[in-house]
DNA sequence: TCTTGAATATGATTTTTATCATATTTTATT
DNA sequence: AATAAAATATGATAAAAATCATATTCAAGA
């Protein structure tokens, strides 16, 4: 359903909710090591993040990734369709091309109802969302 | 979720359970053009599920494949376990290594039902019951 | 028993996804 | 201005998934 780069980046995107601020920048290697994804490859998954709005970046002395407040109010949505592409949450699980409520697929009736939950989920919770859940306890954020 | 290979095999085994009986055994060729999959694609996981005795067989003229009766019980989710591995369904949507019940991550409690309720569907529902379905018009096989 | 029609076994190729490496650009600090 | 510290751009490599190709085995029918 989610690829591994989007996965990583929902990761990133709340480590960073969670420990960098405009003040308090945290760059590629302080974020790779704790969320244990390569650092390359974190490093082009949040290029693609910045480029899109939805991570803030700095370069130079002092630079470095964090959220601003608009960033935080994205849905996670919003990652996965940078990542992966809008139409990957879109497939029928079946991948018949012409299944849709009129036609449905043989597992559509049956699962329908769980995917469009998931997706609402993805679509409704934001980053900040997220992180209040964490910073309540309710949550956690291990490897 | 499922890859590729386990969409394309479970609708070569819903076409099977449509179109094909022991006395009516179907060949590669004449499945892999309706169900829009490669011929020898799906030739070979067929013959995975042969081995796995979720699918029936015979070589030779009159040859082809088809399902019996017992085949026709199985669950979908064992087409999916044999092509895919048991592991894929069962790793975290944000596959942090830890994430379970006790320590859940930020998307765990808001997407563990739905992901629970498809598990459960996969696991309930057998060819028969999506065969029919199909049958009452609740459900189309198309492209 | 010979021929032919089918699956089966095996492995090669291609495409996609994941990962790694590095030269370039920008910016704070001296 | 010069230096150094960071992201950025670009592209190379590796691994996995998807696809293609073919020689082998088995069974039916003549």
């Amino acid at each position: 359903m989610l690829s591994n780069s989007s996965k990583y980046a929902i990761k990133a995107v709340l480590f960073l909710a969670l420990n960098a601020s405009e003040k308090k920048k945290v760059m590629v290697k302080d974020i790779s090591e704790p969320i244990n994804v390569p650092q390359a490859y974190i490093a082009k998954l949040l290029q693609s993040l910045v480029k899109e709005k939805i991570v803030s970046s700095a370069r130079g002395p002092k630079g470095g990734f964090y959220l601003d407040e608009t960033n935080m109010d994205h849905p996670i949505i919003s990652i996965v369709n940078v990542i992966d592409g809008e139409k990957r949450l879109n497939s029928c699980l079946m991948s018949l091309k012409k299944c849709n409520e009129e036609k449905p697929c043989p597992l559509h009736n049956e699962l329908s109802a769980s995917r469009a939950q998931i997706l609402n989920s993805l679509r409704s919770k934001t980053v900040k969302d997220l992180v209040k859940e964490v910073k309540l306890g309710n949550a956690f954020l291990p490897i």
